[in-house]
DNA sequence: GGATTAAATGTAAGGGCTTACATTTTGTTC
DNA sequence: GAACAAAATGTAAGCCCTTACATTTAATCC
């Protein structure tokens, strides 16, 4: 009987080094370790118990080689530092972790070519799958997505003519629902705070039903002032600054998210002008922040974690091949709190 | 001369089809890709022509597996909900990014038990090296990773004399400053409202760092009321108003975090108490949160982006091999804003 | 230009797992 | 208990890179 003969090495045993152990082959091993049902009880708890012994752990790169799977899903976002992203991402990752899944991030800094580049270094560390923001992007993404063959789930946004499925509420809808409150609160004069809409859906989205809402009082749509921005408490403020400054300072202002929002609110203090009895001012997501500032914020919330967890879910669909059932937009609610009030005088 | 036959197959191309289309080995190709400059110009042309003209994309399990390296790193935070980890881990990712590495996150929700779960996870996708939080954490982990040989830094904390090497500030000092400004100040009747302290270390230095103050000053520590809770606006509102209910209730009352002093200002807002005439109130973090609260909120400042950016370089120093030279204490500064006066009548 | 050295490139051996297919064992039926 | 089917297990090919070492080509020096 001819052994082969080993060098004494401080490397981690193999799935080798377990068969041998137990007396089996390496592929029950594997399939103690993969699909535990397809051995029997007995051969599988001795088999276990020379895993533990040996305290064998698979090889990642030979597993993901042998398999063709990572079990990695990959998520390209603008910023963590926006919180509503840093909240759906938890939840996406608790999901995740729940069905085995491991989450691997990128940022994109709002920027389509950053996007690209973030898509490629993913799919290049093996994400089995990638969750995407909104469906603003570019071409040349889509395509390589395509030709890559790697499933993709655009979050944040809701549209079911979209080339890549999508799970989120309608931005559109939902914006237009608050601005049709405001304006039947009388307000004419109309101002609005924007994260840049250029390659933003979701923005774009808003400031559109904020039009559209108009039009359908009678009012002209190019009456509406925006000032589009970079995110951030300061940057609202200045804005904010900017439109009250005006000839004919609006009645009330629209932000595209609340971090804006209460930048202008934070601005409005300072210069002394009081919301809302001088100017209402809404937001957008409902994050910790529309609550603890004074007056709250009128917002709309946004179910980030559950769209992070069902996000999560139907990615995971898609990368093990199931049929995806297009999911129906997320509810997002109209919160009116003290920031918004009626016109006072007509 | 023969040929071998290839089944037409829709498969990624190898580096054997590269090096074929190239008339070169799949060693150069591999060297054209991996050290551009072992290889000749005019070679390397002709290489990444047909690299482009394939759009050939390394296999990731094949090269995780030769090289024995993902250029992976992992990160076990208790939970990107909390902005200060948010920012921070933003920053580390940026800073991985720019030297050719991914991030891995899983989150530990605070508890150690779950922490070691996820630097398994972690370990088994693969990661070169694990970011963590906190010196706090179960022996077995320490005991995996010094098993596994995997490179570990702990930040948000500081201590030369740890296991592990850390980046951060010294928790402890930065809330010894603030306790004897605020000492200072003549307050004498002291409240305070703590994260949970039994796994979280950061958290018992702020706490230690109020008696040590005290004692300095001549006070019994033991007066100290410590009311711990659970991260959120909400606990620290319902902490703040057992604290103001107690028989002789405190003149100033330290927060483990900005979010629970936010809370705490809330339920003082809305309970007509008013801060910083009747009570005192004080953060730690310098979220966003801390300036735009009525009245700004006292706080430590904590360099969470600097943090972030010194760690991913710390550790991929260590990943590659690199001595690491121990970093000195990041500076954490006090904020000193409207929340906080002295006592009126000593 | 030939000897010597350095640079560029080629050859081929792993690396450890999964899984299709082959074989053996166990279970069932009459 | 023979014949057959189903379950359990084994065999070995294949996944596609990196890199040590061998070989070839280019550069340098007298």
């Amino acid at each position: 009987m001819v052994k082969t003969v080993r060098s004494t090495r401080s490397a981690s045993p193999t799935l080798d080094d377990v068969a041998r152990k137990a007396g089996v082959s390496t592929a029950t091993v594997s399939r103690c370790l993969n699909t535990p049902d397809r051995v029997v009880e007995r051969t599988r708890l001795r088999v276990m118990d020379a895993v533990r012994a040996l305290e064998y752990t698979p090889n990642f790169g030979a597993k993901v080689m042998a398999a063709q799977r990572t079990h990695t899903i990959g998520a390209v976002i603008p910023t963590m530092e926006n919180a509503i992203f840093a909240r759906g991402l938890q939840a996406f990752q608790d999901a995740l972790h729940m069905r085995g899944y491991t989450l691997l991030v990128a940022s994109s800094s709002y920027d389509s070519k950053v996007e690209m580049e973030q898509v490629r270094v993913l799919a290049s560390r093996g994400a089995d799958g990638l969750l995407l923001i909104g469906h603003d992007r570019d071409a040349e993404t889509l395509r390589y997505l395509e030709a890559r063959n790697i499933p993709a789930l655009v979050a944040w946004a809701h549209d079911p003519d979209a080339i890549l499925p999508s799970i989120g509420f309608d931005n559109f809808a939902a914006m237009r629902s608050l601005a049709d409150v405001v304006l039947e609160l009388g307000h004419r004069k109309i101002g609005m705070i924007s994260a840049h809409t250029k390659t933003n859906d979701r923005a774009r989205a808003r400031v559109v039903a904020v039009q559209q809402s108009m039009v359908e009082k009678g009012l002209d749509p190019a009456q509406l002032t925006v000032i589009e921005t970079e995110y951030g408490v300061e940057t609202g403020a200045a804005a904010f600054q900017t439109l009250m400054g005006l000839p004919n300072p609006p009645t009330v202002i629209f932000c595209g998210n609340d971090v804006l929002a209460v930048g202008a609110l934070r601005c409005a203090n300072r210069l002394g002008i009081s919301v809302p009895d001088d100017v209402s001012i809404t937001g957008f997501d409902d994050i910790e922040l529309a609550r603890v500032v004074t007056p709250e914020l009128t917002t709309v919330h946004v179910p980030h974690r559950e769209m992070g967890k069902k996000a999560a879910e139907m990615l995971i669909d898609m990368v093990e091949g199931r049929d995806l059932v297009p999911a129906p937009a997320l509810d997002a609610t109209i919160e009116l709190r003290g920031s918004l009030t009626a016109v006072k005088d007509v």
